[in-house]
Formats: C-alpha cells, structure tokens, sequence
DNA sequence: GTCATGGCTTGACCTCGATCAAGGCCGGAA
DNA sequence: TTCCGGCCTTGATCGAGGTCAAGCCATGAC
C-alpha cells in the first residue's frame, strides 16, 4: 500500500527512537498517511522527577508512550495505603483507548518525557489501522503477564525474594547489563527509592532496607551508596527470587 | 458490509449464548463469511470439577472462551506455593494469541464447559478481522485493570479485608444477585473452596476459615454450609473491604 | 452399620514483617 | 561554615497471620 510518489517519513526518521510508538507500532508496517497523521496529532511532554503526571479519576484526553525516564503507576486507598501496579519505562504506553478518565496515579520517578498524541484522533486511527491495534494487544498482554508474575510475588513471596526479583528484574531490563564486566558482573543503579521500593513490593520502606542490607552483608549484592549496585553473580541473585532456575520473569 | 445475498448466521443464533467469543467479538459486527469461518474452526470440550484443563508450559494449539462453569489460572512456585492470578467465568478467554505455550495451570472448578478455535485458524482470522482484535484488545485491557485491583488486594489489605472485597466479587458477579430479595438482601453460593480462596487472597486456608467465622460472628455475612452465603446489608460487607464506599472493584 | 475421605473449623504457638523510635549521611541553601 | 530536609539504616517491640495439630461433619463405599 506504500504510495511511491510521495515522500516517506520513514526515511527521515530511520530509528524513530524519540517515539516509540510510531517506531514500534507503525514505522515498520504502515504507509505513509497514517504515519504523518501520527505525526499530527502527537506532543511532546516532559516532567521533572517527583511529579505527578496523571492523578487516578483525571479526565484524560490524550494516550501517550515514554520516552525516556521512569514513571510508576498506582493506587492509593482512602487510609493512605499504597500500592503501586505497574512501572513503566521507555517505550511503555500510558492510557486507555476508550477509557475517559485515569484509573491510576501517574508519577514521575526520574525526570520524564513523554510522546503524547490526542485521543480522539488516535482512537479514530486506530480504528482504520490494525497493525496500531494489534501491537496495543500485544503490549496489554504483555503486561497483563508481567501483572500477573507480579501477583505471584504479592502473595507468596518472603521479603526477602520480593526484594532478590525486583533486583534482578530490574537488572535485566537495565541497559547498562548488557555491556557485561570482565567478570560477568553486573552493574546498574537503582531507579527507585526504599519506599517506592515498598510500595511496589507490598512491604514498609523499613523492612526493604533491612533486606537490602542483608543481602549486602550475604554478599549476594554490591553498594555504592544507597543507589548504584553490583551483582557479582546473577545465579546466586536469582537461587534467591524462589523463581524457577532458568527463566523466571518474564517482565 | 453485510451481505444481503447470503442467508445470515447471526439470525440463526441470535442470542449465541453458548459461544460468547462469537457473540460479543463478531456476531454484531462482521460479515456472514468471517461467522461461518468461526464455525467451521471451533468444537466443544467438557471437563469435570477438579480436572486440570491445561499444565503450565503445555503447548496449547487452541484459544477458548468459557461457555459454563467456573476455572482458575494459577502459578505455583517449585516448592508448591500457588498463586491464582485469575478467575475464569463464562464468556472469559481463555490462551492467548501469539504464544504457543500456556503460562499458568488452568483448572476446572466446577464442571465445565469451553468453546474452542484452532489457534492458527483463529490467528488468521484475527488478521484479517480487526472487530475480533478490538474485542480481544478490550477484554484484555478489563482483565489488565483486574490484575492490578488484584495487586492492591494482595499487597495493601488484611486478612478480613481480603475475604470481604472476594465475598463482594463473587456476590456482584453472580447472577442470583439481580433477583435481589425482598429486604435486600443477597444470596449466593461460594464457587471455591476454602483452599482456592486462600490461593486466590494470598493466605493460608486456616486464616480464611477464621475470617470467614469471624464475619459471620459479627453478621456480616450469614451461612448455610459452608457454601451458601446470605449478605444481609451489602453496604455492611463494601465497608469491611477497605475500598472507597461508592463503586470499588471493577472486576 | 463402620470406615475412609475431603472439606472445614478451632486451638496453641511461633515467626515474619509492621510499627515506633532514634540516629546517620549527604547535598543544597544561607 | 552551619543548618536543614530528604533519604536511609538500625534497634526494640508488637501483632497479624502462618504453622502444626486435633477434631468435626457430611458423603459415599462396602
């Protein structure tokens, strides 16, 4: 369906990083209308670390993908528990087609740009476009996994293995991982504060630190200060999740 | 683009009860050949309460949607630590798209009746046929929001709160509730065991077993059996879940 | 009838993680 | 420099829920 005559976005924008969405979702598959209509209708947005993007029952009238940095996603109950329910990082989406108002908190943990595009108008494309939908499906079922896996480590977990898998899946999506050290060491600096740590594990701030550092007395991680941390053996790292040997998550 | 011509399908099952996929994902929207394509792809399977429908890591060359009965997806940890991380009722899917292994035990908890399509038929169709995509993209996104309400469940509430927030699921979900009786009361029978709710809540059977005692001390609830349970004030039981007072659980 | 079985309840006890409290570390402002 | 506030650590104590154990109750086989 490619149109010769025209001029094709795609080329202008190779990689298409800054935008994942367009690259992941549209880049590769659709022609070239669809992709300067995305290109119409999309803004970027950015956050200082610590802000709050989207609060849960906001009307919101735009779906968007990150860019770079990390936002979390929770909930709150009416005492002041929090739970947080997703994390999202580069080239995660953010919002519901067909949905009007936020279900959860939106927070900045790092500083934060986001690719936003007007709902209305992505929803109509997305309608005409299927490949946009389909990936959209393959990503909500991706993270209906990762939810899922996630559930798993709410309810049967020990502290201890909550903290050991947050470690390694974090460690695993890391960038920094792939450039192995000599010594199959791995380095990466935690995202996360104690008590975003907390609220995500379904543990007080307290009870994270004290895992933490006893997995640093044990040897099993490195720290330099309260952030950056060193995994001298990831196997060791995972016999501590209570995950199965091999893969483990998935997320 | 109905096809004046042909004899319609959708007439011949204008309630489609027994195939809800086909019903909710297609019926209403697409043409005669996409339904009788569908036809000619599904078959039905039966199993008996307590048989294991799929293993874990199984390879399915099916996806399927419930027709009757009540199933379980759970996780189980190598040390037997079990997790239910989802709760399958009539007109739920079943598989997913895309992947050919099963990632969680399915199990049948009462007698049960499913609706099968040969997976890679079934792909093919979704290709082709973005309204059964859109219609899968939408449950998806619901069961997505119910993992995470889930999440909240598992890592933020007590025991009591626990028990109360699934008594008030099963109580919403379940049909008898609409004949609502004269003092307004609700009744309905538990789908699970005591175990099963324990591996769904996160808790030890013996804890629900006291919970549930605990509920019906104080008259939150009423019992016959250990099955059938007689909410008197429903608003009574929504305060005990610790969810704010008007809507709560969407799931 | 009795026996076995599966599902449930209840009690006694213990442990893991929450709670309460104090203090350390570090970076930025004045 | 000092001071302050955010973030983190560590200790002491407490309690919710887990663990272990005994027993109940209904059903079905024999």
């Amino acid at each position: 369906m490619t149109t010769a005559a025209k001029p094709r976005p795609a080329d202008r924008v190779p990689d298409c990083v800054d935008c994942p969405i367009r690259h992941r979702a549209v880049c590769a598959r659709c022609e070239t209308d669809e992709l300067q209509e995305l290109e119409q209708i999309k803004y970027y947005r950015s956050y200082p670390a610590g802000q709050t993007v989207v609060w849960a029952g906001d009307r919101m009238d735009f779906v968007a993908s990150v860019v770079s940095g990390i936002a979390t996603l929770s909930q709150t109950m009416e005492d002041g528990r929090t739970q947080m329910v997703g994390l999202l990082l580069p080239s995660d989406f953010i919002g519901r087609p067909g949905r009007d108002d936020a279900t959860y908190d939106v927070v900045a943990t790092s500083d934060l740009v986001v690719c936003c595009f007007r709902k209305r108008p992505f929803e109509t494309l997305m309608a005409r476009t299927p490949h946009i939908g389909q990936r959209l499906l393959e990503m909500t079922l991706d993270e209906l996994d990762a939810a899922r896996e996630w559930m798993l480590l709410l309810g049967r977990k020990t502290a201890r293995e909550k903290i050991a898998s947050l470690i390694a899946i974090i460690a695993r999506r890391d960038a920094s991982l792939r450039p192995t050290g000599a010594a199959r060491e791995v380095v990466f600096d935690l995202p996360l504060t104690r008590e975003a740590m907390a609220d995500y594990l379904g543990l007080t701030l307290e009870t994270v630190s004290r895992q933490v550092s006893a997995l640093r007395k044990e040897g099993v991680i490195r720290l330099e200060g309260t952030r950056r941390v060193t995994i001298p053996d990831f196997e060791r790292l995972l016999a501590e999740t209570g995950d199965d040997s091999d893969g483990g998550f998935l997320v």
